[in-house]
DNA sequence: GGTAAAAAAGACAAAAACGGTCTTAAAGGG
DNA sequence: CCCTTTAAGACCGTTTTTGTCTTTTTTACC
């Protein structure tokens, strides 16, 4: 239940090698996908949606390759895995458009918000930078 | 991202719509599957592994039907999840057969831990005998 | 015993999501 | 012009989801 995507998890691991390298260098997508063990054409989709988002910079030709949009200390987990698999959303009745017509009434649903608020609040409290540099953010 | 399914969703109406009931009372699924909008044939099928779990009792024939297994306030809203969409696993490497070879040096691992702990602590924390009496749970 | 009422069990299937690949285009460097 | 690299989007096989349908078994009641 609740299982990350494939595609969530290859995303992870893309963007923080990028970060682990120093900043400026410009780093070709197959070189994250040898060094993380992701498909190269897979990857390079995944960072096509984040260079849209502003998550990372890309250059074309020779030369060329993607680094980080912005500091990694100022790039969130949460960021980073909403950007490929949406906004985090334990139940349907959390979006706008899953209404079930019951949620005023239903005890269930706060339970699900209240899941919504922390699995949130987790990833919003994990940078790039601490992924990147191993601090124990637990 | 992590949403749950529709299954998930139906399990939890039909068994609160049984908590709801007067102790003892057997409820035709049919019944159940009106009132809660659930798709019969689906229900009986989700009451079915509720019933191999002893999550509910159930009675064949003539005056049959469904009713809890133990008092609602014995059985947890995890353990109607769980029943149905199996263990939370947020992300692979923390099942048993997913791992993917970086566990003990990842940075991320423990991140999913902790998410894993705490929607594993919020869904304990809350039984069906909570959601059948409306109580306040947060 | 016969019949009707229910759940149990399992096969079946359409639709959606997942996990990619492939091709073509565009941009930049030399 | 040619090579490199990302951008964009079509495409596609597999798995999961979301059910339905049919048959069987159990039970109550007449
Ligand atoms: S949890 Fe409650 S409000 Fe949300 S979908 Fe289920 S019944 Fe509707
Ligand atoms: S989070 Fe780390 S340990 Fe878990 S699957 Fe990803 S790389 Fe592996």
């Amino acid at each position: 239940m609740m299982e990350l995507t494939r595609k969530g998890e290859y995303a992870i691991r893309g963007i923080v090698y990028l970060a682990k390298q120093s900043p400026g260098k410009v780093i070709l997508v197959s070189e994250v996908a040898e060094a993380t063990g992701v498909p190269q054409t897979f990857l390079a989709k995944i960072f096509q949606s984040f260079a849209k988002l502003g998550l990372v910079n890309s250059f074309r030709g020779t030369g060329g390759g993607f680094l980080l949009g912005r500091p990694a200390a100022k790039i969130t987990l949460r960021q980073v895995v909403e950007a490929v698999e949406g906004p985090i959303i334990p139940n349907r009745c959390l979006s706008d458009e899953g209404n079930c017509g019951r949620t005023s009434e239903c005890t269930v649903h706060p339970v699900w918000r209240r899941i919504q608020e922390e699995i949130a609040a987790i990833l919003d409290g994990v940078t790039l930078e601490d992924l990147a540099k191993g601090k124990k953010s637990l």
